[in-house]
DNA sequence: GATGCCATCTGTAGCGACTACAGACTCAAG
DNA sequence: CTTGAGTCTGTAGTCGCTACAGATGGCATC
């Protein structure tokens, strides 16, 4: 079979994953310890869809843990499927969160751009905005930025 | 003056920010070494305005270099104004393009959940999509999370 | 056989922006 | 005197990689 015996070289390329992050995949047990051809790894064509799986996750902005359960799902009937489904929608509340505070931080920045572009104001505006004492103490800092 | 004399547990509960965050920012250098009542912090009210600036430029996603940048042209007049105005917009266009990701990410979600809720497939939706080769390279991770 | 070069190996440390301890100390009230 | 709250320093952990350093391996070329 011309699909054994792949090098993590080629694994990368094929599925645009850095070498290293494979590596650090196998770390922390998302990806199987491929058997060795002497000291090389070796991987095999199921792993070249296990990883592309990973990465297409990571694209859709779920986290390690979160693949991990989606991995451990991928094989599961019909009860798997409405585990994915929760996991997905409420990852997905989290995105549309994350686009709200985004939206926010878009809206102010861009009223300071265009404040300083009209020229009105004494001092400059994004300056004015951020020195505002609003008189209450900020509101929580979101922190989170789990993409 | 009653605003001399701040311990830190005041400073941060009248700016919202987390006291061993205070301390991280005195570390790093964003926020001065104050003088010590004994061996305790003791800021000012000049204190509470530079902390406020710091967390309301957070809130807005700029980096900590930014804020430091910001900091440093706060002061300054006009010239300084453009400079502002150009970090300002640089940002802007991140926050905007985080925004276009999210929103990629959003739609594929929702529709693999509106999939599964219409339970026309044989398989779940989600875990298709994910396993879906689409035979080339997945695109460059957007590994990028500056907020 | 020697040389060069690429790929791969292991192990560790760095990023950003905090957060979370552990263990010591100070100070005022009861 | 004890208790509790506040503060101190210093270090290590988080997440998801990324970037080395320094050692091998195998293959092609001279």
């Amino acid at each position: 079979m011309a699909d054994q015996a792949i090098p993590i070289g080629e694994l990368s390329r094929r599925t645009g994953c850095n070498i290293e992050t494979i590596r650090y995949y196998e770390r922390i047990g998302l990806m199987p310890v491929p058997p060795r051809r002497g000291r090389y790894r070796s991987y095999g064509a199921d792993d070249i869809g296990r990883l592309g799986f990973v990465r297409r996750a990571r694209e859709l902005g779920f986290t390690l843990d979160e693949v991990r359960a989606l991995l451990g799902l991928a094989t599961g009937g019909q009860a798997a499927c409405a585990e994915v489904r929760t996991l997905a929608a409420s990852h997905l509340q989290d995105v549309r969160a994350r686009i709200a505070d985004l939206r926010r931080m878009e809206r102010v920045l861009a009223d300071s751009v265009r404040a300083c572009d009209a020229g009105q104001d004494p001092g400059c505006p994004l300056i004015q905005a951020l020195y505002a004492d609003r008189s209450r103490p900020t509101e929580r800092l979101d922190t989170r930025i789990p993409m």
